[in-house]
DNA sequence: GACAGTAAGTTCAATGAATGAACCTGATAC
DNA sequence: GTATCAGGTTCATTCATTGAACTTACTGTC
C-alpha cells in the first residue's frame, strides 16, 4: 500500500493498525461485515461507496487477513466476504468508536443499542458485558433499534438491518422487499 | 468537511466519528497529543507529516473540539494545541486500535507497555484496568518502553517519549539532548 | 433460443487531496 | 544586525477518489 509508507516508521502498534484499516471507507466495510453484509452488491448500496474503491478495499482487507474471500453456498459463481478471527477482533475497536461518535456528534437519540442477549445488558465500551464481565462473543450481541433510527431507509440493506438481530448474522434481502 | 458527506448519509455513530477523525493521519495527531504532544514543531518531527497537511488536520480537531488552541504559558507569542475532554474521550478507542495492531501486526516484542501507576496492573482493551475495574484517568496512565522500542531515535520528540512518563504529560525537550 | 437482468467487477476522465520544497513573518539569541 | 526558530502559507507535482460507462459470466423468462 503505497500510503502506508510513512507511518510504517513510526514505532507505534497504532500506525501499523492504521495502515490496515486507516484509509478512507475500510472501516465503514469492516462495520457492515461484522454486521452480517457479505456480497459485493450489499456493501455498495449501504455504504454508497464508488465500485472501484470498494473493489480495492475489499482486495486489501482480504489481503490483510480481516476478510475472507469465498464461493457462495447456494450460488458457485458469487461469491461472499466474510470476517476473519481478525477481522472480529476489530469490534472492541469499533465499539469505542461508535460510543465516541454518539457522545459527541449524535443526538439525543441513540441509533441503535447493543446488548448482551443471555442476559439484557448493555454492551460496554470495549464490547464486553458490564454485567458478566467478560467479552462478549460477536454471535451473542444483540442489535436492537433505538428510537434515532430510521425504520423506513431506501435501500433493502439498510431494511434487512434495522433488527433486532445479532452481530455476524448474514444480512438476507428476501424477505425485506415489503414496504408499509 | 468536504470528504465526509457520504458517510453523513450513514445512521450510524461510527461514520460520524469517522468524519471527525477518519482522515489520513488524524489519529495519529490525536495519538501525539495524548502523549503529551503539544507543539506544532514537536508534531512536525515526531510524525514526519507535511506542514499544510499539519497545519489542516490541528485546525480540524480544534474545531471539532478535540484540541485546544492557547498561548504557550511562558512565550506567549507561541502557542500549545492541549486535548480537551473530548480527546481524551478517544484514549479507548486508540488503546484498542493499538492491542490489535500489536497482537495482529507486531513482531513478538511489545514496543511499550501501559500500567495503572497506582497498583501496576496493565491496562485493558478500552483503557480501563482489569484490576480496579474502571476506567482509568489519563493521568494515571504509566507508559513504559518494552523491549521492541528503539531506544536511540533520530528526532528528539521521540526521544523524549521513550519514558516512562505518564500519559498527557507534556514533552519537555530541554533535557533530552544529550547522546549516549 | 432470444432477451432481460443480476453479480462482480474493470476502465476511464475529471476532480480533489497529499506531498515536499520553497517562501514568509514575527520574535528571540548572539 | 545577522542568524535562528516557531508557526505557518503558497505552489507545482503526484496520487487517490469519484461517478459513469463498459465488460463478462451466469440466471431466469417467454
Amino acid at each position: 500500500m503505497a500510503l502506508g509508507k510513512d507511518y510504517a516508521a513510526q514505532d507505534c502498534s497504532i500506525a501499523r493498525a492504521l495502515e490496515v484499516v486507516g484509509e478512507r471507507w475500510t472501516l465503514l466495510v469492516v462495520r457492515d461485515a461484522l454486521y452480517g453484509v457479505r456480497r459485493y452488491n450489499d456493501f455498495l448500496v449501504h455504504l454508497g461507496i464508488p465500485r472501484a474503491v470498494l473493489a480495492s478495499r475489499l482486495a486489501a482487507l482480504v489481503d490483510a487477513g480481516v476478510l475472507e474471500k469465498r464461493p457462495c453456498p447456494d450460488a458457485p459463481r458469487r461469491h461472499e466476504y466474510v470476517v476473519t478471527e481478525r477481522g472480529r477482533a476489530l469490534w472492541p475497536t469499533l465499539r469505542a468508536l461508535s460510543i465516541w461518535g454518539r457522545e459527541n456528534f449524535g443526538d439525543d437519540r441513540p441509533l441503535r443499542y447493543y446488548r448482551h442477549a443471555e442476559c439484557g445488558t448493555e454492551i460496554g465500551l470495549a464490547g464486553e458485558c458490564p454485567a458478566c464481565g467478560r467479552l462478549v462473543p460477536l454471535e451473542d450481541v444483540e442489535v436492537l433499534p433505538g428510537p434515532g433510527l430510521d425504520l423506513d431507509p431506501a435501500d433493502p440493506v439498510s431494511r434487512a438491518l434495522i433488527g433486532p438481530r445479532r452481530l455476524l448474522q448474514p444480512v438476507r434481502l428476501d424477505a425485506a422487499a415489503d414496504p408499509v
